[in-house]
DNA sequence: GTTTTGCCATACTTTCCCGTATGGATGCGC
DNA sequence: GCGCATCCATACGGGAAAGTATGGCAAAAC
């Protein structure tokens, strides 16, 4: 398939073995299947990895330390706090196939060498997310209820978009669409809630 | 296992499929461990079915025509449509198993033959809930996108209670949370929004 | 220039499951 | 009580993939 490399590394493996995650999930991850996908053979597998379960557990790791970076990196940089969870929600629906691979882990969270990583990084998510909150002026609890709230419809989104896209709002209502979820979902605290300028229009 | 019964139906291994459906995935549903778990052999299966493609087409439509039935059946009673969606809310949470169910089939909808029986099942949805909101006052156009909303959140609540149970608010506060979902996720045209209220507290 | 080392190919064996072929048992029609 | 249909067991062949064993071959080491 690619011939750039002369050689292969652990991480080209576990990058295929991602890939091949998003499309069949943990029983999509085959050596030999991957190893001809790679243009090469079982021979060069069993030499970066001890056996499959090797292989699976790398690319989790892989898969949680890239998750839980990406999450701080592109949104840390935006102090205020209303801008900074938009940022979040952005970002979040940006990337398709990081999206696909989620909830391909998440369907397979049975397993429990993936189930520890889901957790993770879910956690993590939930966590940033929450603290964004805070800084909006809610309380601790509060915090963690609206933060619970947005990432649940971030992730039944990003199944629509997956399982039923004609579901979601077309082309320029859509805009509409997700405006209205960050409106409703960025409380402002004190002011008056902006769901009814949404009714009005 | 169940020795209730002398023999089995076609029914009877639709149903155990479908079981298997919720821990595996498709490729859970596998000939051989299934009799084992039913305490037959394949001779019985191979009775019943042609081969295992009939038996998952017929456990899909088995599933699809009770999850779009037993959504009517449960709200259609209520008048009110304040209370009709929240009905629809409180029965999307109550059973476990046909939530796990919903994802584990979802999770698989690149399989063609489970792409047309969750794409049928979710529309379903949608148009019902489309339809209550319609019923509130809202433009077809707004219906649509509250619908959209609310039944992502409800999907993404559901994932997170199989992948991540921690993260959701514990005992007494998720009943605060859940809540907060009905209040949000159901606007009142004309009026003021229920946010206020919530965060006041 | 020979020897090692890194990387991979080839040729097995084993396991698990699908599908088929065929025979056996039980119960009903008549 | 004979015959036939229903329902299942047993035995077999075949494919796909995991894991093992071993040989090959180029580039670096010396």
């Amino acid at each position: 398939m690619v011939q750039t490399k002369p050689t292969l590394s652990a991480d080209d493996w576990a990058d295929a073995a991602l890939d091949a995650m998003v499309d069949g999930g943990l029983d999509g991850v085959a050596v030999e299947p991957l190893a001809r996908k790679l243009g090469v053979t079982k021979g060069s597998f069993y030499w970066h990895f001890a056996n499959r379960d090797a292989l699976i557990r790398a690319s989790l790791e892989r898969w949680a330390s890239r998750e839980t970076e990406q999450i701080i990196e592109r949104a840390k940089g935006v102090r205020q706090p209303r801008k900074r969870i938009q940022t979040v929600f952005k970002a979040a629906n940006g990337s398709e196939r990081e999206g696909h691979l989620y909830l391909a882990l998440a369907a397979a969270s049975r397993d429990p060498r993936v189930a520890d990583f889901v957790h993770k990084v879910s956690q993590r998510r939930l966590d940033f997310l929450a603290e964004c909150y805070r800084a909006l002026g809610l309380t601790a609890r509060d915090a963690r209820k609206w933060a619970t709230f947005a990432y649940s419809t971030f992730l039944g989104t990003l199944q629509l978009r997956r399982d039923n896209p004609s579901a979601l709002p077309p082309g320029p209502v859509f805009n509409e669409y997700l405006r209205l979820l960050i409106e409703t979902l960025i409380p402002r605290p004190g002011e008056q809630p902006p769901a009814a300028a949404e009714q009005a229009a």
